[in-house]
RNA sequence: GGGUGAUUAGCUCAGUUUGGUAGAGCAUCUCGUUUACACCGAGAGGGUCGGCAGUUCGAACCUGUCAUCACCCA
C-alpha cells in the first residue's frame, strides 16, 4: 500500500466495475427503490446533482447491504424549452435558425445534441460511483415514454380533466410560447407610475388613472373606481373617451379597486393583465361600434388584444403607435400624452416585473388557446395522502411549503408553442372541432368521423407533464413490468426544495390519478448548494465549481480558463479572473470522490442554503488518508483472529463503543440525518478506533483483533466512502463488500 | 400584503422527539519528525449563542417583541 491515499486511479477502477453491472439483490423479495430526478440534457451536471446523487447512492448501497433488492431508476429529461434554447443558441453561432431549418430538420439537430449531452451526463453519474441500474436507463422522450404521455393526456381528456381554454396566459415573447405560472419569476424594481387624464364623455372634465403600463391603454375597456369612493361615486355609469383611439369606455364601480392606490381610478385592460381580465369577465366587457359595453352574459366577454406574438403592437393600435415594440410604444405614448397635456405626472414606484424563467424576457399576459389540466380534484387527493401520513417530508417542515401552494393551486397550462417535446395528441378539422386520441386513426374511429381533413395540434406538452409521470412511467407503466410490480411505489425520493411544486406535487397528483397509489413514501428534501459566501453558483458570478475538479483537482490557469470561457456578459472576465486567482492561489488539489461524498453528507443539514466550503472537503480528504493509513498499519499485522474475540479491557471498550456508534449511525440514517451519521463514523474511527484502541494495541502488542474489527468497520463505512473501503477490503481481505 | 427560514468561535456550520457544563471541520498558537499517518501526534487559545423583555431553580433551545438578512407566494 502507498504511504498516502491517491484516490483517482483507484476510483476509476471501481467506477468501471460498477458501471458495467447492476448492483442488485434480484432474489430478494424485499424492495428498496427510488427514481433519479432525471437531469436535463442541456449540458453537464453540477454540484447540486452530485450532492443529491451522493445521498441517493448512500441509501441504495445501505439497503443493498441489508439484503434488499435495492433499485435505483436512472434516466434523463428532454427538458423542452431549456434544451430547445441551447440548440437554438448553438445554431445562431452558425447564423442558422430554427424556422429556416423547419421542424423536422431542427428536431434532428436537437436529437444530436441530446446524444452529446446524454453521454456527458451518464459518464458523470458513473464517475461518482452511483449504483444505478444502467440496464433500465430511460429518457423522457423515448418511445415508451411517449406512449405513456399520450395515454395520460387522452385519459385525462376523456375524464374531463384536461381541456382547451381561451384565456390569458403568461406569454414569453422571445420564445413565443406560453409558460406556466411557476415558470415566471418576479423581480422587484424601482419603476414609474404614470398619471394619465382620460376625458369624460360630453363634459370638460377628466378622470385621472394611475398606471405602470401606459402602453396597454389601447386595450383599455373600462375605468374602475371603488363604489364607496365619494370622489368618483357620481361618475359610475358615465363613459370616458380613450385618447388616441376615441373608443368610449364605461366607468364601473367595483370594490376590488383600492381607493388608496394612485388616484383611486384604475384602467381596466382585460387583454393584458390578469386582474383586469377577471374584472372584464365579471362585467362581460365587449366592444360594439367603438363603444365598450357591459352585460350579464359571460359569453359576451371579448377582451381586446393589442400585441402580436413577439409583443409588438398590432392593428388594434392606431398609427403611429402600431407595429412597434411594446417598450417603444410606451415611450411614444408618454411623449404624445405630454404633447396633449394629458400626462399629469409620473411618480417613482416599486414594481414587480415578471420575467421568463428561461429567457429572462419580460412576460406579456396574452390571450390564447391553450391546454389545461384541472387540478383541484387531483390536488385534494394528493393532500389527503400527505395528511394521512402516507407521504412524509424530511425535514417535516417542507409540508408547510407544500400546502401553501397546493391550497391555492390553479389549473395548469400544459401546452407549449415549441417543437422539442411530446406533441399534443389533438386533431382539428376545418371547422376547428377538437378531437383527442392516441393517433389519427384512433381519433377517427373513436369519434366516428368521415374522411374529413384532420390536422394535428402543432404544440407540445410542458416538460413537467411528462416528468410528473416519471416514477411509474420510467418503470414501464402502463405495462405491468416486473420492475413496476416489485418497486412501485418507490421508497424514497431525494430532491431539492426548489422543485416541490414543479415536480413533487405533480408526481403525487398524477400517480394517484393513474395508478391509484402514491409515487413514494419518503421525500428527502435537500437544500441548494451555494458557494462559500452563500451565493448561488452561476457562470456570470464566476463562482461555479465543477465536482470533477474537486475529485481530480485543477490548475489555477485551467480553472480561470473554465470560468471565463463563453461568458454572456462583456467585461466581467477580468473580475472573475482576479477573484478566482485570489481564492485559489494554487488551483484546486485533488480530493477524491469519497472525500467529496462525505463532505456532502456533512452538509446535508436541515437548512435550505448550503455553503460549500473547501475546509470541509479538506477535513474529509484527511479522513480518507487516515482510514488508508490505519489499514496500512493493520496490514502490517497478518497474525489475526478470524472473528473479534475480546481478551482485555481495551477490546471490551472498543467493542462497546463500536456497538454504540453503529446504533447511533443506524438511527441517523433512518431519520435521514446523514450529517449526524457521518460525524459519528468520523469521530468513532478517528478519536476512538485510531487514537485510543490502535495506540493501546501498539503498546500491548495484542493486535489479533485488528483485522476482524477493521473489516466490520469497513462495512459500516462503505455507504459513506465506497471507493476506499472496497479498495482496502480487496487488498486486505481479498473480497468485495458489495456483492 | 401573506408565508417560510436564518442570525452560535476568525471562516463554514452542527447543537438529535423531552430546557441542565456550548460542539465539529478548517484557520491560529506551542511542543513533537519514538517505525500507520506532518493530509500526523500531544496540547492551547478563541463564543454576553442578533438585541430587549418574560416563563423557569435553570434558556442557544420555550413565549413575546424589535432588528438585520434570505427565500417562496400574490
Amino acid at each position: 500500500m502507498d504511504k498516502q491515499y491517491y484516490p483517482t486511479e483507484i476510483e476509476e477502477k471501481w467506477v468501471k466495475l460498477w458501471s458495467e453491472r447492476s448492483v442488485r439483490n434480484l432474489d430478494s423479495e424485499d424492495s428498496f427503490s427510488q427514481v433519479i430526478p432525471p437531469p436535463n440534457v442541456t449540458g453537464t451536471l453540477h454540484m447540486g446533482h452530485s450532492f443529491q446523487y451522493a445521498i441517493m447512492d448512500f441509501y441504495t448501497r445501505y439497503h443493498h447491504m441489508s439484503g434488499k433488492d435495492s433499485y435505483w431508476q436512472v434516466g434523463t429529461d428532454h427538458a423542452g424549452i431549456a434544451t430547445q434554447m441551447v440548440v437554438e443558441n448553438n445554431l445562431s453561432k452558425d447564423n442558422k435558425n430554427r424556422v429556416d431549418l423547419g421542424r423536422e430538420k431542427f428536431l434532428e439537430e436537437v436529437w444530436k445534441w441530446k446524444g452529446y449531452s446524454e453521454e456527458k451526463i451518464t459518464s458523470q453519474i458513473k464517475r461518482l460511483g452511483s449504483t444505478v441500474d444502467w440496464s433500465q436507463y430511460r429518457f423522457t422522450l423515448d418511445k415508451g415514454f411517449n406512449h405513456s404521455v399520450i395515454k395520460a393526456f387522452v385519459e385525462l381528456h376523456r375524464k374531463d380533466k384536461v381541456y382547451r381554454g381561451y384565456r390569458l396566459v403568461n406569454w414569453d415573447p422571445s420564445l413565443k410560447t406560453a409558460v406556466s405560472d411557476l415558470e415566471v419569476t418576479r423581480q422587484e424594481k424601482e419603476g414609474l407610475l404614470w398619471f394619465i387624464k382620460y376625458p369624460i364623455e360630453d363634459s370638460d372634465n377628466f378622470v385621472t388613472v394611475a398606471t405602470t403600463r401606459p402602453e396597454t391603454m389601447f386595450g383599455d375597456m373600462a375605468v374602475a373606481v371603488n363604489p364607496e369612493d365619494l370622489r368618483y361615486k357620481d361618475l359610475i355609469g358615465k363613459n370616458v373617451v380613450l385618447p388616441f383611439v376615441g373608443r368610449k369606455i364605461p366607468i364601473i364601480g367595483d370594490d376590488y379597486v383600492d381607493m388608496e392606490f394612485g388616484t383611486g381610478c384604475l384602467k381596466i385592460t382585460p387583454g393584458h393583465d390578469f386582474n383586469d381580465y377577471e374584472i372584464g369577465k365579471k362585467y362581460s366587457l365587449h366592444e360594439i361600434d367603438n363603444q365598450v359595453k357591459t352585460s350579464n352574459s359571460t359569453s359576451d366577454f371579448q377582451p381586446i388584444n393589442i400585441f402580436d406574438d413577439d409583443a409588438w403592437s398590432n392593428d388594434n393600435v392606431p398609427a403611429p403607435f402600431n407595429k412597434l415594440d411594446r417598450f417603444k410604444v410606451r415611450k411614444l405614448v408618454i411623449e404624445k400624452l405630454t404633447e396633449l397635456s394629458l400626462l399629469v405626472k409620473e411618480e417613482k414606484h416599486q414594481i414587480s416585473v415578471p420575467r421568463g424563467e428561461r429567457s429572462n424576457v419580460v412576460i406579456e399576459p396574452k390571450l390564447s388557446h391553450q391546454w389545461y389540466v384541472k387540478t383541484s380534484e387531483m390536488a385534494a387527493r394528493a393532500n389527503d395522502a400527505v395528511n394521512k401520513g402516507e407521504i412524509k417530508f424530511h425535514p417535516e417542515n417542507w409540508i408547510k411549503t407544500y400546502f401553501n401552494w397546493m391550497d391555492n393551486i390553479e389549473d395548469w397550462c400544459i401546452s407549449r408553442q415549441i417543437w422539442w417535446g411530446h406533441r399534443i395528441p389533438a386533431w382539428y378539422d376545418e371547422d376547428n372541432n377538437i378531437y383527442v386520441g392516441y393517433d389519427e386513426s384512433e381519433v377517427r374511429s373513436y369519434y366516428k368521423l368521415d374522411n374529413r381533413n384532420l390536422l394535428q395540434d402543432e404544440d407540445v406538452l410542458d416538460t413537467w407533464f411528462s416528468s410528473s409521470l416519471w416514477p411509474f412511467s420510467s418503470m414501464g407503466w402502463p405495462n405491468d413490468s416486473d420492475n413496476f410490480k416489485k418497486h412501485f411505489p418507490t421508497s424514497l425520493l431525494v430532491t431539492g426544495f426548489d422543485i416541490i411544486f414543479f415536480w413533487v406535487a405533480r408526481m403525487m397528483m398524477m400517480s394517484l390519478e393513474f395508478t391509484d397509489r402514491i409515487p413514494f413514501k419518503d421525500v428527502y428534501v435537500t437544500g441548494l448548494i451555494r458557494d462559500e459566501n452563500g451565493q448561488k453558483m452561476s457562470k456570470s458570478k464566476g463562482n461555479v465549481i465543477d465536482p470533477l475538479d474537486l475529485i481530480y483537482g485543477i490548475s489555477q490557469d485551467d480553472l480561470v480558463k473554465k470560468r471565463t470561457a463563453n461568458l454572456m456578459q462583456e467585461g466581467i472576465a477580468e473580475k472573475i479572473e482576479r477573484k478566482t486567482r485570489n481564492q485559489f492561489p494554487k488551483g484546486i488539489e485533488s480530493y477524491g470522490t469519497d472525500a467529496l461524498r462525505m463532505t456532502f453528507f456533512s452538509l446535508a443539514t436541515h437548512t435550505k442554503d448550503i455553503s460549500f466550503e473547501m475546509g470541509r472537503l479538506k477535513g474529509y480528504r484527511n479522513f480518507c488518508t487516515k482510514i488508508w493509513n490505519a489499514a496500512r498499519f493493520i496490514d502490517g499485522y497478518p497474525e489475526s483472529n478470524i472473528e473479534f474475540k475480546s481478551s482485555n479491557s481495551n477490546d471490551e471498550w472498543i467493542q462497546k463503543e463500536f456497538k454504540k456508534s453503529k446504533a447511533q449511525i443506524q438511527k441517523n440514517i433512518e431519520d435521514y440525518r446523514l450529517d449526524f451519521a457521518v460525524n459519528e463514523i468520523y469521530d468513532f474511527f478517528w478519536s476512538k478506533f485510531c487514537d485510543v484502541y490502535l495506540e493501546e494495541c501498539k503498546k500491548s502488542g495484542n493486535t489479533a483483533n485488528l483485522r476482524p474489527l477493521l473489516k466490520e468497520i469497513l462495512g459500516v463505512l462503505h455507504p459513506f466512502a465506497p471507493f476506499i473501503t472496497e479498495e482496502i477490503s480487496s487488498l486486505l481481505f481479498n473480497e468485495t463488500i458489495i456483492q
